[in-house]
RNA sequence: GCGAGUGUAGCUCAGCCUGGUAGAGCGUCACCUUGCCAAGGUGAAUGUCGAGGGUUCGAAUCCCUUCACUCGCUCCA
């Protein structure tokens, strides 16, 4: 749980956000509705230009990367080839006792890592049913271990029913799971078998899917031919324009394609302001690279990801561990130069144990919320597997063909190809193995791959594989938000002291550049040269013009709006003092420091600072 | 989806227990006054008390339902 501090915090972010028109609850009015936010007209400015400085820093600043805009609703079998309709329709259950929700299809995984289970295998090994030492255990530690368990609850009713099925004439001894799910039943001709919940024991609800894409139907008539689905990533269409893109935008591997939008996830629990949102926005980059064989035919090795080599400009040996680690740089790079304090965001390097089945490796780089430390964006490293499966479902070839690949394969030495084969059949031998297969089968399947895969090599054909910086577009604009919040408190002459918000937004990013005001509402002439000022500035950068109260006041409004500058235009720019005619006073938001500036020199200072 | 808590003006909250029909501070707006960090004065607007239903002569207050938010279970861009 997160300290009350953060969470106070949090709150009073929330209340800005309002306050000043950065995020709004979507359909307020009619009461809200649970997972969706609308961006305010200071928080939509800023959402401009977050999004504006990645497709600057992903697609125009480089020549490696093209384009992408897709349809939000794409053909349903993209979601097949990409898992997303298995995966995400998960069949939850709660437990009727302890109330916490488990995943239906994964309760026989977690059943045997808890005490209570382990407790009951030992008792009964291998099935063989010891009811007195069962009844005892119910009696005794089992009240603690499984708390709600049948048994525990009513052992005699329980074991009885066990013992029918244990002692009918010629029964089979109970498999451990069928042991588990008696066990777990009070009363079996009534309610069949249960499942006990892997927490407790206790009684699980039937399971109900848990389906996280939004479904509809194309064209007016719903029918079961025309399912489709709002996209709950953009990274599907990428791979799905793949062959498009690489033959239309003049690009050869390596390069990249980059897509930002809007995407759609059921979530169980929106939590979290925006963090967890049902309808969000993403930018995806999918960097396709050789396989490393391919790099080694080619440049002679592959680069080590040990020496810095990621830190300089991409290379032609650079394998997938080195491209993986120049993106991450890259993307750090990027999230210093929006402003993001550098502390207060970090970089995880997913554990093996933690990668998903697809991925080589997944960095996952961190901001620390006020409600805890969260991810921002994940940059996996995965392989071949999104094109191929869209190879595999589609029929449509995914592979790339490299002329030089096929000339420098065709000099390299037997013992080269040799060695390199050997290394690719004990990866890939080691895969088959985790995924369950037995040793015989897994080399064998091994083998195959390798001679599928070092055929097309030699021919020089090869599926690219991918590396993947997927970031959170609401995620970020909440860690900005989060990062430029700020408290001054002030005290006046009369001891009285006020705590003022001031949002230290990195000027690139402010919503609003420069706010201009004349000191005075009431002087026609003051007010017309501000006017001027602002004239002069606005086809360049965002500007609020504001005359209305104090001139104190109108500072503070702008430093809650994280506006890096103010301009006041005085007596002193209409020649009061002649030297200082034409000159304005910039103030600086997180200064409060005022200089005077010539209205001529104003463009020239201020646009570097703000692009 | 389940459990717990919360919902009153733009914001922060009082009033609810012990029904009699809404208040404070801040903010907003207008005018006056203004010489640089939420200054002062005068005036004004704003709530079907989250929504719907019930009990009652009468409901912000008691009861039910529902929606949203916060915290857990779950999830991860």
């Amino acid at each position: 749980m997160s300290e009350p501090k953060e969470n106070v915090l949090m709150e009073k972010i929330v209340s800005l956000c309002k306050r000043r028109g950065f995020v709004f609850q979507s359909s307020e009015i009619y009461g809200g509705i649970n997972g969706f936010w609308d961006y305010g007209q200071l928080g939509a400015e800023l959402k401009r230009n977050v999004k504006d400085a990645w497709w600057r820093t992903i697609v125009h600043h480089r020549d490696d990367v093209a384009g992408l805009e897709a349809t939000i609703i794409m053909h349903p079998k993209i979601w097949e080839a990409s898992g997303h309709v298995a995966t995400f329709a998960d069949p939850m259950s709660t437990c009727k006792h302890c109330k916490k929700l488990v995943r239906f299809d994964q309760v026989w995984e977690m059943i045997p890592e808890n005490a209570w289970a382990q407790a009951i295998a030992e008792i009964c090994p291998d099935g063989l049913v010891e009811s007195p030492a069962l009844l005892a255990w119910a009696k005794g530690k089992g009240k603690h271990l499984a708390p709600n368990l049948a048994l525990v609850r009513n052992p005699e009713v329980t074991l009885s029913f066990l013992a029918e099925r244990v002692n009918a004439p010629g029964a089979a001894r109970p498999t451990v799971k069928e042991l588990y799910q008696y066990l777990a039943t009070e009363q079996v001709n009534t309610t069949g078998l249960q499942t006990p919940c892997p927490h407790c024991g206790g009684e699980l609800t039937a399971p109900r899917p848990f389906n996280l894409m939004f479904k509809s139907h194309y064209g007016p008539v719903e029918s079961d031919d025309n399912v489709c689905y709002l996209r709950p990533e953009t990274a599907q269409a990428i791979f799905a324009q793949f062959k498009n893109v690489h033959e239309t935008a003049r690009q050869k591997v390596p390069f990249g394609v980059a897509q930002m939008g809007k995407a759609f996830r059921n979530e169980v629990t929106p939590r979290n302001f925006t963090f967890r949102s049902r309808e969000f926005e993403q930018m995806e980059l999918e960097f396709f690279i050789k396989p490393d064989e391919a790099v080694e035919a080619l440049a002679g090795s592959v680069a080590k990801a040990s020496d810095n080599a990621w830190q300089g400009e991409p290379q032609a040996d650079w394998g997938w561990e080195v491209w993986h680690k120049y993106w991450v740089e890259q993307r750090i790079r990027f999230y210093e130069g929006i402003g993001l304090t550098r502390d207060r965001f970090e970089e995880y390097w997913q554990k093996p144990e933690e990668l998903a089945h697809y991925a080589r490796a997944c960095v996952d780089i961190l901001y620390k919320f006020p409600f805890g430390t969260q991810e921002l964006e994940g940059i996996a490293a995965r392989g071949d597997f999104d094109l191929s499966q869209h190879e595999k479902h589609s029929g449509k070839p995914m592979g790339v063909f490299d002329e030089e690949l096929r000339a420098a394969w065709g000099k390299l030495d037997e013992a080269k190809k040799a060695s390199m084969r050997a290394k690719f059949v004990t990866g890939k031998t080691a895969a088959f193995l985790k995924k369950g297969a037995d040793e015989a089968e897994a080399a064998k399947q091994a083998e195959a791959e390798a001679t599928v895969y070092f055929d097309k090599l030699a021919k020089g054909q090869y599926i690219p594989h991918v590396i993947e910086p997927s970031a959170g577009v609401d995620r970020l604009i909440l860690a900005l938000l989060a990062d430029a919040y700020s408290e001054l408190t002030t005290t006046d002459e009369k001891g009285k002291s006020e705590t003022r918000v001031v949002m230290r937004f990195h000027p690139r990013i402010a919503p609003v550049k420069v706010g201009i005001f004349p000191l005075l509402k009431n002087k026609p002439e003051l007010v017309a040269k501000a006017k001027e000022v602002r004239d002069l500035l606005r086809p360049h950068m965002t500007v609020f013009y504001d005359d209305g109260g104090a001139i104190g006041r109108r500072y503070a409004r702008q430093d809650e709006a994280g506006t890096p500058f103010g301009l006041t235009i005085d007596f002193d720019t209409l020649g009061e003092k002649p030297e200082l005619l034409d000159t304005v006073t910039l103030r600086d938001r997180d200064t409060q420091q005022q200089t005077r500036v010539a209205i001529k020199d104003l463009l020239g200072l201020l646009l570097p600072k703000v692009r």
